[in-house]
DNA sequence: CTGAAAGCGCTTACAG
DNA sequence: CTGAAAGCGCTTACAG
């Protein structure tokens, strides 16, 4: 938030003369509360169908709709959510977005965006937009170890849903809604060992991270019900990028070579990820599917427009927006619980995985 | 907007007692009204530092932030801007949201997002987001035929900025940002020329929408000057989608079978199509780019991951939206000009061309 | 220049 | 059940 003049810039004027309740009222000859009753669909009102009637007809015709800042005043109510999220430029999260903008509509919500960095780590910023009374609620993207603490006082201060973190042993500040991560990677890996392969490696993002931690879970456990483990030489930790995926197979194949003692199968720890081995096993000649198989979590729009289309597990990130923001319009208190969103993980077998080959 | 249930659903309730104008003033021992225009630096008070320091450190001591509602109701501004897009899901938009959402942060304005089929479709939606006042102004992703009526009601009720629609000969309803889409392809076109490709096709959107009209004019424009032309045999039109750029080179390969008569390079009319494209042409096995050159308009950040990476032309996205919320904030009339945006295009030239081989 | 008063437009205790 | 009155919290003509 960089360059923030202090002085305000001229501000769009709204036009004036809008209609107002006074008029609807006056226009169908009943009292202001009435016609607020009526138009609210207030049920203790007991006004003739005619008079109801007369006053619905009025505002119609006046094209009356409520002042929603008067609205607020009164109410202490905003009709506005905010979705804090951390990279929007990752394909990764538009479906979270879309999934909570829709439900936040469909509840006459509307979603104010807000960047977790700068929600985080400027002052003002959060003033505005957190103490501001701005919104009623807020669904924050979680994963932040840092900012645990400055999360902990948004939640304090505003009806708060942390969405896509990893569950925490830690005591919960908020609902959190998040996806079976180990699901996911499970999943993956008993797609490749259906196709032969007994040798499975995994780049992921940083090893200590709570969602690599979960998603390396996922690739053990499965590795292991199949009486096989993960090698350490056999994964690499860098960060969740395309260029970390592409670096991480670069450094695998650097150990490969003059040996056939080596995977057959790679698993991204998430799709960026999945881009990059893509990118790096082209750049070394090295067959996707023939010589390796590779698989990917999160099913973005990309995958099936890759070459060659990647195998994916997609989580259910439309869902959880949905759900986060329904727990913020329904949940009366603050329960502090996990919510491990439905459905579950579903497999996207495409062409970067094949039967494996004898070494 | 399906399945919006008419009840109201349980909402978050604001927690009471904040505090307000009035007791910061009544720690400062100052009115009210003096008050806010400490607080709000009106160069016409006269207090002394001392009391002015007063009502700063009483605002501070007691965390006092300003009731939003209240202030829009007194102001009649509500401090948001809609952005109204259409679709969000697409890479290519990303960018310019996200300069839309820093401009508008920087003047402590806040983004509400909107979707344009819904608005433009939904009744409720639109009389709740556009009548309701929930915003100060809009921008508005123009580009949709059908919906110009409508957007030109918009426009009538509340500042709007129409953003990334090809400028129109016919009446402009509202400012207009948009990037220099013929020096776009014209740009690729010469970059096309320049690696020796004489012969250049086109697969990009309807043939009769806009936005193609002016990148197909960049091409012709650019081939022109070279002294060659546009074969129709070497052009396909769908829509922007991967899937058609797929479509639209198996269409133009299958007319090179059993010949070298054929373009040795093609244009993707946007990213979504340059995808399609590579991916048809690994399909084809047509070498990318020894048998054949790909560019594309727009530069997303896949470009650089794909397989070849793929030469694009960037516009100027960012900026656009930044353009449209300074437009909004700023303009005071509704002046109707079209704005074409800074910077101009620029080539990113990556594996996906290169020097022309002969056939 | 500053303060008392009004008022933005709505909803809701409260009294009838 | 309905209406008159109050009040949400702020800013700004207006009077002094």
């Amino acid at each position: 938030m960089q360059g923030r003049s202090k002085e305000q810039p001229h501000r769009p004027r709204r036009q004036r003369g809008g209609v107002r309740l006074a008029d609807v009222a006056a226009a169908a000859q009943v009292s202001a509360p009435l016609a607020s009753r009526v138009l609210n669909a207030d049920p203790n009102v007991r006004a003739t169908p005619e008079t109801k009637a007369r006053v619905l007809e009025a505002a119609e015709q006046l094209g009356y709709v409520p002042n929603i800042a008067a609205k607020t005043l009164r109410q202490q109510r905003t009709g506005l959510l905010g979705l804090v999220v951390h990279n929007l430029s990752s394909p990764i999260y538009l479906d979270l977005l879309q999934g909570a903008r829709t439900e936040a509509a469909a509840n006459n919500y509307f979603l104010v965006l807000g960047d977790v960095d700068e929600l985080l780590t400027d002052d003002e910023a959060y003033r505005i937009f957190i103490n501001g009374k701005r919104v009623d609620g807020l669904i924050v993207q979680g994963g932040h170890g840092e900012f645990d603490q400055r999360i902990a006082e948004i939640a304090r201060a505003l009806p708060t849903v942390i969405v896509n973190a990893p569950p925490k042993s830690t005591d919960t500040v908020a609902p959190l809604v998040a996806p079976d991560e180990v699901a996911a990677t499970r999943m993956l890996t008993e797609h490749l060992l259906a196709l032969g392969h007994a040798r499975i490696g995994l780049i992921s993002g940083p090893h200590d991270s709570p969602t690599n931690l979960l998603r390396e879970q996922g690739v053990r456990d499965a590795l292991a019900e199949a009486g096989h483990t993960l090698r350490d030489e056999d994964t690499a930790h860098l960060t969740w990028s395309a260029e970390a995926g592409r670096a991480g197979l670069r450094t695998l194949a650097g150990r490969w070579e003059n040996t056939r003692d080596r995977p057959t199968a790679l698993i991204g720890g998430n799709s960026l990820i999945g881009i990059g081995m893509l990118r790096a096993a082209a750049e070394l000649d090295i067959a996707v599917p023939g010589d390796l198989s590779i698989a990917a979590v999160h099913d973005t729009w990309i995958s099936e427009h890759l070459v060659p289309s990647l195998t994916t597990v997609s989580l259910p990130l439309r869902e959880m927006g949905e759900t986060a923001v329904r727990l913020l319009l329904t949940d009366t208190p603050r329960t502090q619980r996990t919510i491990i969103s439905d459905p579950p993980p579903r497999l996207h077998a495409r062409a970067s995985t094949a039967i494996a080959r004898e070494h």
